[in-house]
RNA sequence: GGCGCCGUAGCCAAGUGGUAAGGCAGAGGUCUGCAAAACCUCUAUUCGCCGGUUCGAUUCCGGCCGGCGCCUCCA
């Protein structure tokens, strides 16, 4: 079986064949680092995290470029209301966009070129353009792609379908009058006081300026995987759909106007927004959701991971407070099975796995791979998901063996989706474990360790309690323990599970 | 004005020219001292509305209503 994905430009789904397999090349757009990313910025990273994924479990050897643009207009515009080089003004987002990519367990890319990097590339990727005379200077110093002399231009977005809006003329900027069309757009822009000020002007041939942004992601895409492996053409290019106009349009037309290619990437995929309560994400609506947001409301990533998974990544997907709760309780309910199925293989000792569980772990994988292999139906591979949890708890109840089977199903549905919730805090304790030498009060410590040993300990006094028929005093026990975020289960063996699912 | 998307149970969301995955919530049940967790059963004769094509449409075509996105530097 195949992977297909869809691909923009052709408006389809197609077979994926990679240039020179297993080697898959894969360009994502990352984040301008100008401030905090966003949840809906996030979304579309994880639709990449997943296609990254997805690629690898299916034996592809993924070479992985996400830049980050470090240079730009409000990047420029922030380091200069901060009084800071532009370097140093944006260090700060780069670490945070680290920190927030890795909390929601996205994979870092093979490669991160930062734009400030990159700039002899671009400014001989400009170079090469002038040469070919498809680039011209304008007046006003600035160096612009000419649309006129690149016919193949429009193609990923459907320009000759299109119409622009009659009447849109009031937004025509002064630069536009140095331009020998409306449409051109520019390479390189020539430097201006308050660039200079933030260190963000280099010198160059045609001129001291900086890059245009369109031009920092053909230039790193082609040096990155042109000295890597010689190539000239990505496998796949990824983005939010924002980008197909202007963004990777302009890119395709740098691109192949230099390489004299036929194509800058196979396949184009994008991803769909992510609206809040209906509507986009924007600063003037005041709904800008960070992934620090979730973090502080005690949001696991797994369930931000799998909100965003139940919805296929085409879909416009609408976050919203029950939505994330329904994500919420989803991965918890998965991440107990988990970790019910690690225990169960883990003291199983060296019996055979029993039928059921090989069967359910056939049916997963074969309903898991044929929905992620056609366009990357993340919601359909949940709900195989969801059976493999179902079937398995079933089976565990009704005491089968799990075996290597249904760890392996496991272990692919958490590598690649990652949305399970790892139970936290889980003890187990048998009568006589709330005896201690400690003297706990009913208060919760607030330390961590404090909290699990206090839990521990009032969970044994309770085993205790129970044991000698006082309910009343058992049942107030585990009142305040739930109260302060453990819960106590009771097992048929006659021991105590206390589970801390947060407060 | 142009290009395009969407409208499936209380909520979220897959899907197919042949009769509706999955999740959350809810109801009942098993288990339990009672719970919790887990499991079982139930919850859309119907997929915005109206036409058309077809033996048959939620799925194709047309119209309408409603929601949304993009149209030069926003994932």
């Amino acid at each position: 079986m195949t992977l297909r994905l869809h691909d923009t430009m052709r408006r389809a789904i197609v077979d994926f064949v990679p240039l020179a397999p297993p080697r898959v090349t894969l360009y994502t757009c990352g984040p301008t680092v100008y401030n905090y990313a966003h949840v809906g910025n996030f979304r579309t990273f994880l639709f990449e995290d997943l296609l990254r994924r997805w690629l690898e479990a299916r034996g592809h050897d993924v070479f992985h470029v996400m830049n980050l643009t470090d240079v730009d207009d409000k990047t420029i515009k922030g380091a200069l209301a901060a009084g800071r080089p532009l370097r140093e003004h944006t260090a700060q987002f780069v670490a945070a966009f680290h920190e927030d990519r890795d909390w929601l367990g996205i994979l870092p890319p093979h490669a991160e070129p930062r734009a400030t990097d990159f700039i002899p590339r671009m400014v001989a990727l400009v170079e090469s353009l002038l040469a070919k005379g498809v680039a011209y200077r304008g007046e006003d110093g600035s160096v612009y792609f000419s649309i006129a002399r690149f016919p193949a231009y429009g193609r990923l977005s459907r320009l000759d379908a299109r119409e622009l809006r009659a009447g849109a003329s009031g937004r025509v900027s002064a630069d536009e009058y140095a331009k020998e069309d409306a449409q051109d757009f520019v390479l390189w822009k020539a430097a201006r006081e308050e660039d200079e000020r933030v260190g963000a002007a280099w010198d160059t041939p045609f001129g001291r300026g900086r890059p245009g942004w369109h031009l920092e992601c053909s230039a790193m895409a082609l040096a990155l995987i042109g000295d890597r492996f010689g190539a000239r053409v990505l496998d796949i290019h990824a983005g939010g759909v924002d980008l197909i106009f202007p963004h990777h349009e302009d890119e395709i037309a740098q691109s192949c106007a230099h390489t004299g290619e036929g194509e800058f990437a196979r396949i184009w995929m994008h991803g769909e927004f992510l609206n809040i309560r209906g509507t986009k994400m924007s600063k003037r609506w005041g709904n800008v959701t960070t992934v620090r947001d979730l973090r502080e409301d005690g949001v696991p990533p797994q369930a931000f991971r799998l909100l965003v998974y139940t919805t296929h990544y085409r879909q416009t997907l609408d976050l919203t407070d029950e939505a994330l709760e329904s994500a919420r309780e989803g991965s918890r309910r998965l991440g107990g099975f988990g970790a019910r199925l690690a225990e169960a293989i883990g003291s199983g000792g060296a019996g055979p796995e029993s039928p059921g569980f090989v069967a359910a772990a056939e049916r997963f994988e074969a309903a898991f791979g044929a929905a992620l292999d056609e366009d990357l139906n993340a919601p359909q591979a949940l709900g195989a998901l969801f059976d493999l949890a179902r079937e398995g708890n079933r089976l565990l109840d009704a005491r089968e063996a799990p075996g290597a089977r249904a760890a392996a199903a496991w272990a692919l549905a958490d590598r690649v989706l990652g949305v399970a919730t790892p139970v936290a805090g889980r003890q187990t304790i048998g009568l006589g474990d709330g005896a201690g030498g400690e003297a706990w009060t009913e208060a919760r410590p607030a330390d961590r360790e404090g909290a699990e040993r206090w839990a521990r300990h009032w969970a044994g006094l309770r085993l205790e309690a129970k044991a000698r028929r006082d309910y009343a005093e058992a049942d107030r026990i585990r009142g305040f323990l739930g109260a302060a975020g453990y819960e106590v289960r009771d097992r048929k063996d006659g021991a105590v599970e206390v589970v801390y699912r947060g407060s």
